[in-house]
DNA sequence: GCCCAGGTATAAA
DNA sequence: TTTATACATGGG
């Protein structure tokens, strides 16, 4: 990759593997905006709109140490996604099949704190209303920085009541959420440590927490602290796993199970009529 | 009105 | 251990 610092932009040549439309607006992240420019979002601190033209990545408002220090890792680029979908188009012909509709998807490394936030708001919803709540969580409680607020620390939302929180609509997920902040406050449960920790372990240190079943916990492991090894499993990916995998278990995917993940929900979406 | 949305807590079998 | 139901809200 070559990086050049233009004006207030970046651009980032040599970039492969990667479809921004399938990476930051396929239900992992629920903070970025499709514009004219390209997609805009906030993390670390920082808002930025990036867009892809051929293999060069222009990233508006950042720096070539912006780049180095928060993007190039937040897209997950020294990742090698080109051999690690090859190699899971080997586990199975239909994974091979599979693979061909997301092979731009990455999985972003997010702030864990705001990925358990956000997939506790996910649970038995849409991916607009979910868009919606966060963005009234983040204008809420969460501080202002040019054009925009950051995702709202744990801190600030532990020090919250429900009665608070009322205005976000996020109906019965409110408890969850100040569950969760309190619990991160305290120290009852640390994100790092699931980096760290073996899968299950790291799962019931999540779990730990009011509202995060296996399915929030996988997420967040998956796409807060990048356990590439997780597969989230929902009713969807139920029935295509059934289906379309009927002799595999979640455990047969291998150490990027939750990129194969990734292949097989887009795939399955692609393809409903599978499912009868 | 009814059904569903990338689920989970709770109570009962 | 497994299976049913409520849960808040909003769009189709």
């Amino acid at each position: 990759m070559k990086v050049t610092q233009l004006n207030g932009t970046v651009r980032v040549d040599g970039v492969t593997d990667l479809d921004l439309a399938q990476t930051l607006d396929c239900g992992q992240s629920f903070r970025w905006v499709e514009g004219r420019d390209g997609f805009t979002g906030i993390a670390f601190g920082k808002r930025v709109t990036m867009r892809l033209d051929g293999e060069s990545l222009y990233i508006d408002n950042a720096t070539a140490e912006d780049f180095e220090s928060i993007w190039k890792d937040y897209l997950d680029l020294d990742l090698d996604y080109g051999k690690i979908r090859s190699d899971i188009s080997k586990l199975h012909p239909v994974l091979d099949e599979a693979a061909g509709y997301a092979s731009g998807i990455r999985i972003l490394r997010q702030e864990p704190w705001e990925a358990l936030c956000t997939f506790i708001i996910s649970q038995n919803n849409n991916i607009k209303r979910i868009k919606g709540i966060v963005e009234r969580l983040c204008e809420s409680f969460g501080d202002q920085i040019d054009g925009g607020y950051l995702f709202p620390s744990a801190q600030r939302l532990a020090s919250l009541e429900r009665e608070d929180l009322a205005p976000l609509r996020a109906g019965f997920r409110d408890k969850y959420i100040l569950d969760a902040a309190k619990k991160v406050v305290s120290g009852e449960v640390e994100l790092e440590k699931c980096r760290a920790l073996p899968y299950d372990e790291a799962r019931r240190e999540l779990m730990k927490i009011k509202g995060v079943g296996v399915k929030v916990a996988d997420c967040v492991l998956l796409f807060g602290l990048h356990r590439v090894e997780a597969f989230p499993v929902d009713v969807w990916m139920k029935r295509a796993l059934e289906t379309l995998f009927p002799d595999m278990e979640p455990s047969d995917f291998g150490e990027y199970a939750g990129i194969a993940q990734q292949y097989i929900f887009h795939y399955s979406r692609m393809h409903p009529e599978l499912f009868g």
